[in-house]
DNA sequence: CCTATTTTTGTTAGCGTTAACAGAGACGCC
DNA sequence: GGCGTCTCTGTTAACGCTAACAAAAATAGG
């Protein structure tokens, strides 16, 4: 089907040049007379020419295309950060290419990886959370620029990562701050390395505060699972706060304190982790923890971009603070 | 940098055949003999030989990508929807390559599918609820396959749209359906065909009962306008309920009502849209409307796809109806 | 005004794949 | 056994672009 349209040589002929002298305006080359290059641009718009990046990829052996690896880009943070970096990348002048992955296990992840190598991709950018991810990403090919995001910290791969265990300590100090003898958590699925962070940062603090760490509540980052914690929670009277590993979390528990009577936060204080945008509209509001996805974003892409033109693979690591955001779930104990 | 991969030559001198033969087999060519088949196959694995999507898109004019251009794939809604349309093209071996943009004007939006075109996508699919999208859609070249995702009914074009009446009228329904004499709306952006059609089906159900329907309020989708609105509705002696043109804005009439003290659902009854996996641990729980993205997604890549097989570009049109998901959010008056 | 240098333009050769055609075997049938 | 007809494989030529080199034009310096 489709009518092709027109090529390097159209526009070339029309503007009484070569196709080369074409593709030098097109790249920006400085060796070109103002005159030629109006008369090449004139050229251009005039046909409506639109240059062929598969054509560009072949010869130069490399797309502008970046190839991003996520699972489930519809929980709040996969997706900002997807919608983070396919914003940086177009301002680079680069696509973003998805390939999600139902479960983060080798076979997936690899699968996935391939695909994008097979388009000659210029990059890749892993959104790895989890354990088996790491071991997927090993025996890539070395040649291939690489960046993941939350991922590995004791892998030799570059890594942008929010500082999960700082979030956490930050959020568990604000309670320990606000006067609770100890504070309670509800993780995130414990294979993910943002859980482990958190749960670590969320102990580290108790600790330095000579005080022994309660057991943690597993969740799987769903409201649901969420809720379930927050029964059990509800029906402990020594519970005075609360620490969930996100905000969804943070909002089952919230439901089933309510559902139970307890009042937050006048019984029991509640800190969550991501600001998603309803975090501020909850009964009551959350105070939680915001990771900066843009930061995230822009680092991860640069670090790719530097990979991409230098050449060199070195294993750099950047980390990315979060903020907390106090809002009104936090209160002195009684 | 990067030390280019093996080539189907390569494969093909291993393997003891020409380049041809090697295409061949991989394309699922029925003609060549089961042993030269092996053989290839055999040289494949041993060189970790990945085919040249560049290259193939060159020659056949064609990619195994999908261009998607949608707005703020951060709301729930694009979200899904782009996870579930990834999935799908993925197992028809294509790779989706999102194209967001910041504003859906005219110019943002004919920028992104430029940027789609020059890679030579197979097809694009716009996720373009707005007015301003239509026109930039219009002037298209018409050899693209393209669908459009809630866009505008009004267009000749391939449009799939969740039955946003259809959902809006049921949710206003149940409301009139469990006694209430009215029921207000907080409606989305009006620019937004998903919030006309929302205020449409609302405006129906009403007049359908032989009521005037009250003056809209306009919101943006966010719990922040949700609760700016609520706090006018919570003042409103007369509103027994109200229908939010997402769950977002829900939440935020939610908190706002709470703060006034006006009880959900015992005083006021509140129905959202979109059931986000969150909506279930609302306080209260919220009846919701639910769209099936998958559904959507699944009907978009196919229209897609039989476009870019069979060449022509009919304006087809598919509608998906949404479902109501009764929780305890709706109550009679009392 | 002529040569040495620089700037600007053109020419040629691939990049890795598929399409179109051509050639070589294998097979059946008279 | 000869000949047409399949089936299988190979050869050649694009696709649209950039890189590398070559040539022409412009500029400078004496």
């Amino acid at each position: 089907m489709a009518v092709h349209g027109p090529a390097m040589t159209d526009v070339a002929r029309l503007a009484g040049v070569s196709h080369q002298t074409v593709s030098r305006v097109l790249n920006g080359h400085p060796n070109v007379r103002e005159q030629t290059r109006l008369r090449v641009r004139a050229a251009i718009a005039e046909l409506g020419y639109r240059p062929n990046g598969a054509a560009r990829a072949l010869v130069t052996g490399r797309s502008q295309v970046i190839g991003v690896v996520a699972q489930n880009t519809t929980l709040y943070g996969p997706a900002s950060l997807l919608a983070a970096l396919e914003q940086t990348a177009a301002e680079e002048g680069f696509a973003v290419s998805v390939g999600s992955v139902r479960n983060l296990d080798h076979r997936s992840i690899s699968a996935a990886v391939e695909r994008h190598l097979s388009h000659r991709v210029a990059g890749i950018v892993v959104i790895a959370p989890v354990e088996s991810a790491g071991e997927a990403l090993e025996r890539l090919p070395k040649d291939v620029p690489l960046v993941t995001v939350d991922g590995d910290p004791s892998r030799p791969v570059p890594l942008v990562t929010v500082d999960q265990v700082a979030g956490a300590r930050a959020a568990t100090q604000h309670l320990l701050d606000a006067g609770h003898r100890t504070v309670w958590h509800v993780s995130g699925p414990t294979d993910w390395f943002d859980s482990v962070g958190r749960i670590d940062g969320w102990r580290q603090a108790l600790l330095a505060a000579g005080l022994d760490p309660p057991p943690p509540m597993p969740g799987d980052w769903s409201a649901a699972s969420g809720y379930r914690c927050g029964q059990m929670l509800a029906r402990m009277p020594e519970v005075t706060a609360v620490f969930t590993a996100n905000d969804h979390l943070a909002l089952g528990v919230l439901r089933a304190l309510h559902e139970f009577g307890r009042r937050v936060p006048d019984e029991i204080s509640v800190v969550g982790f991501d600001d998603v945008p309803e975090a501020a509209y909850f009964i009551p509001p959350l105070t939680t923890v915001r990771p900066d996805f843009d930061a995230v974003a822009r680092a991860s892409l640069q670090m790719l971009l530097s990979q991409i033109e230098s050449g060199t693979g070195g294993a750099l690591r950047q980390t990315v603070a979060p903020a907390l955001v106090a809002r009104q779930s936090v209160a002195p104990p009684r």
